[in-house]
DNA sequence: CGACATTGCTAAAACCTTTTTTCTTTAGCA
DNA sequence: TGCTAAAGAAAAAAGGTTTTAGCAATGTCG
């Protein structure tokens, strides 16, 4: 049984009633299973369940959001919008952030109440993102994993509500982003260890801070070297494109002593591809990675990471958020997380 | 400088106009930024924005929703519900699937547009989201995640609106979930490959799928061997809490021969230890796990998993839900996700 | 048999916005 | 001066829901 509302726009508690014969208000007693303490007959009862079933009723939940409750009056909307094409692993410690945030708060007897929406964009096409302009699906935004194009976007669009972008620093925004420089430690790291042929590994999308792992790496190689960078470039992001992509490589004959790799997901997809090429690590090849989880020491070689801690991270940005939100000026408006550089056994340290 | 206002209740656009000596219609012009079509003066915009930054305005989003645009009126919100403390790469699947599914029906001409909004709650502790019970907060939920005590709430409160739960089946739910015989399967990888003196790792919070893959391990192990199995359990579910409980057990001077981990993170977490006790695997110790991630292929040596496919388990749920919501009844109401096994290298396979 | 409860429902207010319509002032111009 | 036009702000309507107050009919009881 398909429902039957007939094109007639959405069904509402009205549309309900009229073709029920009853008023509004009943039908909403009914629905509410308030039906008992409101007096309502059987035959009445019967009568709402029935039309709204038969119609596919199904609430207009801002409508009652609004009406009901003091609850709704202190309602804050907070969104957490992301590419779809990035990796979910950032906006996981970040959802997990705000409730744990939000939670506190509660206990200390703030009066708000905090609701999470997850939006999602096709990478570069930020814009397309419902109410983004006008604010009008939530209050306010942490927003990541954009590309350059998506920053231009805000940067033309200044958005109207508390915005912290968990990115490369954008003028007008509050944001969170890590140490431009973790490339160049990785670099450091790779030569100071000895390496001559380095390679970098990355993927789409490219967004800002995949962009500035990227370039400080290359950059710093060809200061300290003056050697290019080799460039393997894995159709996404994840793990298995990574070791596809490394496999490749080492089948056009290439040969080099140390990686750097964006993330270190990608990490263990190239150590795969190394093992497999009949290599060591880090004898053959030393590896270091920028670091996303928080395992990567349990890799054989455990697996030497540059990187801001991404719960860090997303704590600071969801502080940074509330701060906003609630007005409270006397904090800093950015942050640049550390990268903490964890030498490790995939680049020749105990 | 924090915001003014002191604990008459939210600022709204009413409250605002009463400052600024103004109606609510002209404040409301200015704050979208239609005070140029609509000819306010200046001096009126400045003082609108002067009272509204004082006081903290902040829009009620379900206010707003709810009046502007014919959009509001086929806005479905869909909730994702997990508790906190469970790793949240099955919640990302289903939030990524929902998305896709979305877009696809948009894409074939659905007047629908969906919120996805994320309530996470203690283990065992799921009536504590909002609106749970009354259905005031989203018009249809996946629930995963959840404890035995949350399955018991579930069936003594039949929620009033389309539900999918991502778990054991509970009767008067529609449900995905893995088949309950891959502790079984696994069990029968180990066994099978001569394996005598087995252990199962697991940890907290003990939801229904990790009591199953647990359970369903050891009364097969029982049935095959009729030998007890080591059963180590790590704090979390995590890699590293896995590593740890791992480590004690071999510092306990046990041994074993066999190991199942409930999560395919957790079998990471043992790997380290395992090498760490100067093991091999597999020849000193086979590991099977149940499969949650999609790179397990790429451990070292490649690790066996029986499991579902956490990203077509996430579809499935999704398009259960969808069918739901729009009343097609044709379709089934409950899906068993087969657990193919991928015996790899960690057993002694090819 | 009149006061009073109970039943089963209706009507209307309220929630907070946005948008449209209407009204009042002021300015411009002949 | 008398009229029109423009500017600026007020007023009202609309959106879907829940809840409160109330009304008419019926039943109960002293």
């Amino acid at each position: 049984m398909t429902n039957e509302n007939t094109g007639k726009g959405r069904v509402t508690v009205r549309r309900i009633a009229e073709e029920a014969g009853l008023t509004i208000g009943s039908v909403s007693s009914v629905l509410n299973n308030k039906h008992v303490e409101r007096r309502i007959s059987p035959a009445t009862v019967a009568k709402v369940r029935e039309t709204a079933a038969r119609l596919g009723y199904m609430p207009n939940i801002n409508a009652r959001r609004l009406r009901s409750g003091s609850e709704s009056l202190n309602t804050v909307t907070l969104a957490v919008i992301t590419s779809y094409e990035a990796p979910l692993t950032l906006v996981n410690n970040i959802i997990k952030a705000i409730r744990t945030s939000v939670d506190q708060e509660r206990k200390e007897g703030s009066p708000y109440h905090y609701t999470v929406t997850i939006e999602m964009f096709p990478a570069g096409d930020l814009g397309s993102v419902p109410g983004l302009l006008a604010g009008s699906h939530f209050n306010a935004a942490i927003i990541t994993n954009t590309t350059p194009k998506d920053d231009h976007f805000l940067q033309r669009n200044q958005l109207p509500y508390p915005v912290v972008l968990v990115n490369r620093a954008t003028p007008g925004y509050a944001h969170v982003y890590e140490e431009p420089e973790i490339g160049a430690s990785a670099a450091d790291m790779l030569v100071d260890a000895g390496r001559k042929r380095l390679a970098v590994l990355h993927g789409s999308p490219v967004t800002q801070v995949i962009d500035n792992r990227t370039s400080s790496f290359m950059r710093q190689v060809s200061e300290r070297l003056g050697a290019p960078v080799h460039e393997i470039v894995a159709g996404t992001l994840t793990e298995s494109a990574a070791a596809e992509a490394m496999a490749r490589f080492f089948d056009g004959g290439k040969r080099i002593d140390g990686l750097y790799a964006v993330t270190d997901g990608m990490a263990l997809g190239a150590y795969h591809a190394i093992k497999q090429a009949g290599l060591t690590i880090p004898d053959d090849v030393a590896v270091v990675a920028a670091g996303d989880y928080n395992f990567s020491s349990l890799f054989d070689p455990p697996l030497a990471t540059v990187g801001a801690d991404p719960r860090e991270q997303g704590a600071e940005a969801v502080r940074l958020l509330l701060d906003l939100i609630h007005q409270r000026r006397s904090r800093k408006t950015d942050v640049v997380m550390p990268g903490n550089p964890s030498p490790r056994a995939s680049v020749g340290q105990a």
